[in-house]
RNA sequence: CGCGGGGUAGAGCAGUCCGGUAGCUCGUCGGGCUCAUAACCCGGAGGUCAGGGGUUCAAAUCCCCUCCCCGCAA
């Protein structure tokens, strides 16, 4: 089976390694434009056309999906199957309907819940005990194909958003492939999602890491919990890095009261223009 | 040359604008006090003020160059 692959971040390279470890053909990899980064905004590559390169599979990053040549590329890569993770890009219908077997997405959220851009994050900051990944067949309207399988996993009281995203690309890779052999052998099932049971879990902001403390404390935690990664988890103009919920013990200075007279312990904050620390070095040359 | 913040004792910071004795909190070492200490009191050690050059009677401070760290963008 001919899969061509599209996906960008590192959520993304665990999907891809397991198509080709698995075996399977992969004809191609889109992934997003070269785009400027870090310090200097020197232009950086996507992690998951640093993979493809070092497997020699080749890599496609088209500015725009919607003005013909990439479906001319696709056209010419005759793929049976598309299967997208996090590619960061929605895409249009000719070319959803071109591959015969149709368009697989992983999707980092139990559909029809958290569709959007930051399921995991958003998980997390609502206080989700369980989640987990989707393998859909794309739709038009984002997040909302029809499902083949899911696979569900716990979320530890004090799992944050990153410790998840790492465990749920595995779990998501794995999905893949499941879903994958499922579709060659055409016994993928096709199950309509319960549209009336959607959630939706938008792109993060940088404003959405400033963190109301006035919030009960739950809340507060679960934020910083959801938002450490990204956007960055603020509270009073500080990052934040690790936290704990105060459930019992003392409330000391290394504590900030929230709205509901609860208390947030801070572990490790990261000042503006500095460097991240223990809140005990922070403590030596500030206050909370 | 994309923009900005920063580098001062082991740690975290002030001092820099406006040049003139190297400071604070914590740690550390020694002593004291106490039934006791992660408490309190007294004392000490620890600095190439990132590096180089320049201006000056005098530079952490002003000027130029270099290195390193952090943020902005996703």
């Amino acid at each position: 089976m001919r899969i061509l692959f599209m996906g960008t971040p590192d959520f993304a390279v665990c999907s891809l390694a397991a198509l080709l470890d698995a075996g399977m053909d992969v004809c191609g990899v889109f992934t997003q434009p070269d785009k400027p980064a870090g310090r200097g905004m020197a232009l950086a590559a996507p992690p998951v056309k640093a993979l493809a390169l070092s497997r020699g599979v080749p890599v496609f990053q088209p500015p725009k999906l919607r003005d013909g040549t990439a479906l001319a590329l696709i056209r010419e890569l005759a793929p049976q199957l598309i299967a997208v993770v996090a590619y960061g890009r929605i895409l249009p219908k000719e070319i959803l309907e071109f591959p015969a077997l149709g368009c697989v997405n992983i999707h980092a959220s139990l559909l029809p819940k958290y569709r959007g851009a930051a399921p995991i994050q958003w998980a997390i900051a609502r206080g989700e005990t369980e989640t987990g990944v989707t393998a859909q067949y794309m739709a038009e309207e984002l997040d909302a194909g029809d499902i083949i399988l899911s696979a569900k996993t716990p979320v530890g009281a004090d799992e944050t958003a990153s410790e998840l995203h790492d465990r749920l690309k595995e779990l998501g890779a794995a999905a893949l492939i499941d879903a994958v052999r499922l579709i060659g052998r055409g016994t993928a099932a096709r199950t309509p999602q319960d549209a009336d049971a959607a959630t939706f879990a938008p792109i993060l902001k940088k404003e959405d890491g400033v963190i109301d403390v006035s919030r009960p404390a739950r809340e507060v935690y679960n934020r910083i919990r959801g938002f450490t990664l990204w956007p960055g988890a603020a509270l009073n103009g500080l990052r934040v890095w690790k936290a704990g919920l105060v459930t019992e013990g003392i409330v000391d200075n290394t504590c900030i009261v929230c709205g509901d007279g609860g208390a947030v312990r801070l572990i490790e904050v990261q000042p503006p223009g500095g460097k991240r620390m223990g809140i005990d070095a922070y403590l030596r040359g500030h206050k909370l």
